[in-house]
DNA sequence: ATAAATTTGAA
DNA sequence: TCAAATTTA
């Protein structure tokens, strides 16, 4: 009885006990990836490039018994079926609401058939859904969740991958089938695959997880782990991070907390679908937000690092020229584009969420909201970034920003007098294109228009 | 009740 | 050919 294993992000093979434990020896599995053409154009070229050399790393961990198809799934996994006449589909489980979506249209088109389907390998500590108040109410606010979620708990990593199944060496379909995986060309600071993933985060614990705490929002220094896109893409599960802290130090506590969130995140857009793109607390939908002419250009400033706010351009930079944000740098240049620009949040999730690397529906769109006000949990609405003394803070030397924004990595602008350009703007580099205190008032206003 | 890209399908 | 519907992040 054949059994296909439809990966729908590269999820590792140990994380898929359901198949592996449960199957008979010898039990044959044809192991497949969907490539959506629609996923290519409207991703940037980071992305694809990671999730290429993702699915090339999962393709020679399984000596090349990876079948990389295109098209939609649910016709091709009907399709895929007849070929080997599989009589079960496993998928790797998605709670994204397109993953939903996609779900049911694959198994409405199996309806017929007689194949049965399942979801197996939760990418989260606590799958969704699972942490509930005591009257089985989902919880809206992170603290109380978490210290719920921690009673609930998660089981280990799994041993090891128990490959008892014959994989189906998919050189013997049709070669109509296969096609390569995407490969843009693109740079990355970062290797894909599981090797990669599980050195890296090796690596941090041995050489930062101790410093967690004190200095993850710091994005001059190399304090964190770089983690997320390897979650994105399942390169690296939680539970084998989990496993490696001892949550009685701060550092890992801290780090704890930040997988928490996570969790809390995905369980919000499970329980919420529609706050992927709108206000999680509707009572925003009234807030004026600017989307003219004016507006757009505002937004093109902000996309290409060209705002005379330095702290705001190298992040910006550093999103467009390598896939890939500080934490504390997405904060500040989005309550920047909510706050200082008035722009809708969502214009923001959509440019972070296409260029980003590790770019998440649940932790990208739920982040915004958290910056706009709208979310669970959310910043209170009162509370605006200032750029200049965030890059301060945060950026003490001024190294991120030279690191970021060649313009300001002259002798003359030493230290911390990078984030004040007392003397006007250096050759190149743009005025302030706002008043930060003028529109921080200005926003202000808005928020209190809506009550 | 998003914005952009794509497909569908009515003229 | 263009507007409407669908799909996607």
């Amino acid at each position: 009885m054949p059994t296909l294993l439809w990966f729908r992000r590269d999820l590792r093979l140990n994380d898929l006990p359901p198949l592996l434990e449960a199957a008979a020896d010898g039990t044959e599995v044809l192991a497949c990836f969907v490539l959506d053409p629609r996923l290519e154009t409207s991703s940037g070229p980071r992305r694809l490039q990671f999730l290429g050399d993702s699915l090339r790393t999962l393709a020679d961990s399984l000596d090349g018994r990876l079948l990389i198809t295109r098209g939609r799934p649910e016709e091709r996994i009907p399709l895929l079926c007849k070929q080997i006449n599989a009589t079960d589909v496993h998928i790797s489980a998605d709670f994204t609401p397109f993953g939903v979506r996609r779900d049911a249209a694959v198994a409405a088109a199996l309806a017929d058939s007689g194949v049965t389907l399942q979801a197996t390998g939760s990418p989260y500590l606590v799958t969704p859904g699972r942490v509930t108040k005591d009257d089985g109410t989902p919880y809206k606010v992170f603290t109380p969740f978490l210290a719920r979620w921690r009673d609930v708990g998660w089981r280990g990593p799994a041993a090891s991958a128990t490959a008892k199944v014959n994989w189906i060496d998919p050189a013997d379909l049709s070669a109509k089938l296969r096609v390569d995986a995407p490969d843009p060309g693109a740079d990355l600071d970062l290797d894909a695959g599981e090797a990669a993933a599980l050195a890296g985060w090796k690596e941090f614990v041995g050489s930062h997880l101790a410093d967690y705490d004190e200095d993850r929002n710091r994005p001059d220094k190399a304090a964190t782990s770089r983690m997320s896109a390897h979650l994105k893409f399942g390169t690296i599960h939680p539970r084998t991070m989990a496993a490696d802290l001892d949550f009685r130090a701060k550092g890992p506590a801290s780090y704890l907390r930040e997988l928490a969130f996570r969790d809390f995140y995905a369980a919000v857009l499970d329980q919420w679908p529609d706050s992927a793109w709108w206000n999680w607390n509707r009572n925003f939908d009234a807030i004026e937000v600017d989307t003219g002419p004016e507006a757009t250009k505002a937004f093109e400033a902000w996309k290409e690092g060209r705002t005379g706010f330095p702290i705001v351009d190298a992040g910006m930079r550093q999103l467009r020229d390598s896939g890939f944000m500080h934490n504390r740098v997405r904060m500040i240049v989005a309550s920047f584009l909510v706050k200082d620009l008035h722009l809708p949040w969502q214009w923001g999730a959509q440019w972070f969420l296409e260029q980003l690397v590790d770019g998440d529906m649940a932790n990208n769109q739920h982040g915004w909201q958290w910056c706009a006000g709208s979310g669970t949990d959310a910043a209170p609405y009162f509370r605006v970034f200032n750029p200049t003394t965030q890059g301060q803070k945060f950026d003490p030397d001024g190294e991120y920003i030279r690191r970021w924004v060649p313009e300001l990595a002259g002798p003359e602008l030493a230290g911390v007098d990078v984030h004040r350009l007392k003397d006007g703007p250096p050759p190149g580099y743009p005025e302030p294109i706002v008043d930060h205190a003028a529109e921080r008032v200005e926003a202000l206003r808005r928020y209190g228009q809506i009550g």
